[in-house]
RNA sequence: GGAGAGGUGGCCGAGUGGUUUAAGGCAACAGUCUUGAAAACUGUCGUACCGGGAACGGUACCGUGAGUUCGAAUCUCACCCUCUCCGCCA
């Protein structure tokens, strides 16, 4: 969420990054509510100061001077709760339009409507030549270690079971993650797999909803998590950090689930987009004046990641267009797929793999999260949450790059230490 | 899941309807004293929002939400959480 204050003498500039991010929100429309909503607190403060001076005239009142005193409370109390209901209402509106306003953007980032108009920053290795490429999906098949059909039959479509070595190989790569964030400073920290549904709509996520992508659970507030950025956002909500422990670096490992609704095809094909998988996340409360030099640390941590497994992988910057609701600006990381399947049929393209975002104050305010200054004053700290593995994309990478002409795959060498082995057969 | 007890400021803790602008203490910060430190003394010491150029004034917040009342930290209800005991259990 912006800060109202700002939105109010900044309202063009707003406006603008609002057209540049492809999101249809009126501000003027917003800055309205805001006025009436402001006229009806001046308005409910003022018939309750008349009511507190009241109370206190009662303290020292004379008998005589009590019924009228009483009467006089009595009608402000009514007027009052008339009051009270038109601004509960207001605020509601109110807030409905601030949860729909995205965040500001970081004046580097590429301007685009689309991922099309993403910029590449770099890339890292050619994609190999590898003649007919398989599919991680008919690897895992013929290997038997990949099992869609026996899971659609137990839970449903787009969820799987991991057999034999590739059960170590997912085991492997959680470990291998964690070891090189906590080398990284990074505290390790597994979190809960729910969390409240105002956590969730804290850091930006519709836990309910036409629209939710969350997992609710019936007769609770209580979602199945998307991503342990939820839960390690709201690890410190609700609190004032001092301005010395900042940054605070953690390495969370979380299972996330998505209903993915309503997506289909060729984007997600097999371990692609699927209800569940796991994660390795990293998580950074910062400092404002910290979080673009963390935001780019969190980028080479998770390039050394993959260049430690030998995937071809390229980085993105991701345009206005595309960025989510809380990120200022974002990172994504796009892993070579050989099996992957592009636009025009043919085999191998690039996969999102990872995604670090620089949310500055965005998630902080609706979450509490405040960070006190040397001065004394407080400020909202900025938070920033980064992919370091997600297993079930990684395992598609490892898979379908590893792949030799015998229909053996051979295991990035940093990964053979965690897995004990160094092929899958 | 059942029974009981409880949730008050950074911490401890008083407070069962209006003399409470949330007592008192601890911690913290500033000052006095001191060669320095400690002790003692004095002072400061929550957050958010509204109004105002500012000084300042106002409103809300005692786990959360609703209610009773002229008036709620205090009474009622629901929920959340903590502790003790019982049950179940990896």
């Amino acid at each position: 969420m912006l800060d109202i204050k700002y939105i109010r003498e900044h309202e063009e500039e707003v406006q603008k990054n609002c057209y540049d991010r492809s999101v249809r929100v009126e501000i003027k429309d917003l800055l309205q509510v805001d006025q009436g909503r402001l006229a009806l607190i001046q308005e409910v403060e003022g018939l309750r100061q008349e009511r507190n001076t009241i109370a206190e005239q009662m303290k020292s009142a004379s008998d005589e001077q009590r019924p009228g005193l009483i009467e006089k409370g009595k009608s402000l109390k009514e007027l009052l709760a008339v009051k009270e209901a038109q601004l509960a209402e207001v605020e509601q509106r109110w807030m409905e339009r601030m949860m729909q306003v995205p965040n500001l953007t970081h004046p580097d980032a590429p301007f685009g409507q689309t991922d099309e108009e993403n910029k590449e920053i770099r890339k890292y290795l050619d994609p190999p030549v590898i003649d007919q490429p398989k599919s991680h999906v008919e690897i895992g098949k013929e290997l038997e270690i990949l099992d869609f059909e026996r899971a659609a039959e137990v839970v449903g479509n787009k969820f799987y079971y991991l057999k034999g070595k590739l059960a170590i190989l997912e085991q492997a790569l959680i470990r291998f993650a964690l070891d090189e964030a906590m080398e990284q400073g990074y505290q390790p920290i597994t979190t809960p797999d729910l969390a409240r549904d105002e956590v969730m709509s804290g850091t930006g996520f519709m836990p309910r909803g036409n629209e939710s992508q969350i997992y609710s659970i019936e007769n609770q507030q209580l979602s199945l998590i998307a991503t342990a950025e939820i839960p390690l956002a709201g690890y410190h909500m609700n609190q004032t950090l001092t301005e010395d422990q900042l940054p605070i670096r953690y390495v969370g490992f979380s299972h996330c689930y998505r209903t993915e609704a309503g997506a289909y095809g060729r984007e997600s094909y097999g371990l692609y987009r699927v209800h569940q998988f796991s994660k390795v996340e990293l998580f950074v409360f910062a400092a404002p004046n910290q979080s673009d030099a963390i935001h780019e640390e969190m980028l080479r941590i998770e390039e050394q990641l993959w260049q430690k497994l030998e995937i071809p992988y390229r980085v993105v910057d991701i345009c206005t267009g595309d960025l989510g609701g809380p990120a200022y600006r974002k990172y994504d990381i796009e892993a070579w797929m050989p099996g992957k399947v592009t636009d025009n049929d043919a085999r191998g393209s690039y996969g999102e793999v990872t995604s670090a975002s620089n949310c500055t104050d965005f998630q902080s305010r609706r979450l509490g999260i405040r960070m006190k200054q040397k001065d004394g004053t407080n400020v909202y700290a900025h938070t920033l949450n980064g992919t370091a593995l997600a297993t079930s994309r990684a395992m598609i990478a490892i898979l379908e790059n590893g792949q030799r002409p015998d229909g053996t795959i051979v295991v990035p060498k940093a990964l053979v230490p965690y897995t004990g082995f160094a092929t899958l057969n």
